[in-house]
DNA sequence: ATTCTCACTTGTATAATACAAGTATATACT
DNA sequence: AGTATATACTTGTATTATACAAGTGAGAAT
């Protein structure tokens, strides 16, 4: 009686597959999977420490901080020392993150937009909305 | 003005890192996403080659070599030479892998249903659909 | 003041992947 | 028939994202 179960979780298993394989190596522009949401994390939730980021997306610190120092040395965010507390920084986008985490997400888009072409826009509304509902449970669900 | 476009491409991104962080370091079960996979496979469409399977997951073919051989050595999928081929091979479960498998369906089955709790029926069945279809679209798309 | 906690970094190991090279079989072309 | 090319698969090697553990230095709590 459950079948939208079993096929969602099917069509999970599917999705990441191929999404990791598309993102991780046929890299769409020139930000990896990690490094593109850390830009937009911090793009649209304002500059963060590496401790709420790695909270924010189920990492390990010692990951995030590898990644947080990548993009750095790119010049896609700088450092900045807390003011209160000395062991902590916040990373803060640079303009030229900006410019490429919004080249970046342009590609994103085109290429979505590109295999949802035939789709209806009530569809991708929706499709969107059940996504966004889906991620925010799966929030809540992760073991602290 | 295509917001939904928006929508969908972050919510992607955020749901590959979720899901990937879930299946691959905290192990749903006893079968990681790609034996999973593999085996989900080959119970939904019958014994196949390394190569078909390859090229179903767009992996190259020595990824999928690899994860073949580690199901044989687990005893989850038997090498059956082909009859006509004397390079192929397929693979076919084996009664041991029907069992690991539908173990580990049930147990991410259950997780997501947890997940989903909250969400009404019509809700389940079009993300599942549109799941469905996004991924058929994800296949099209891919280059060869 | 000492101990404990916390933010972060660095060291090390693992897993999934790609790409390249190798092997053996099959197919195609003279 | 014989040689060249293509194919199915394996194995070697490098890369990348990750976790876990240990370390450093700064705050907080007793």
């Amino acid at each position: 009686m459950d079948h939208s179960i079993d096929v969602i979780e099917l069509e999970m298993a599917i999705l990441v597959r191929r999404l990791v394989s598309m993102t991780t190596y046929r890299k769409i522009g020139n930000l990896d999977r990690s490094a593109y949401l850390l830009l937009h994390q911090i793009a649209s939730h304002g500059s963060a420490g590496v401790k709420a980021l790695s909270d924010e997306f189920h990492l390990d610190i010692s990951t995030v901080s590898r990644q947080a120092a990548a993009l750095e040395q790119k010049g896609y965010v700088k450092r900045i020392p807390d003011p209160v507390d000395g062991r902590a920084y916040s990373l803060e986008m640079t303009d030229m993150g900006e410019e490429v985490l919004n080249e970046n997400k342009q590609a994103r888009q085109e290429s979505i937009g590109k295999m949802l072409s035939a789709w209806s826009d009530g569809e991708r509304v929706i499709f969107g909305e059940l996504l966004r509902k889906f991620n925010a449970a799966i929030h809540e669900e992760i073991p602290e």
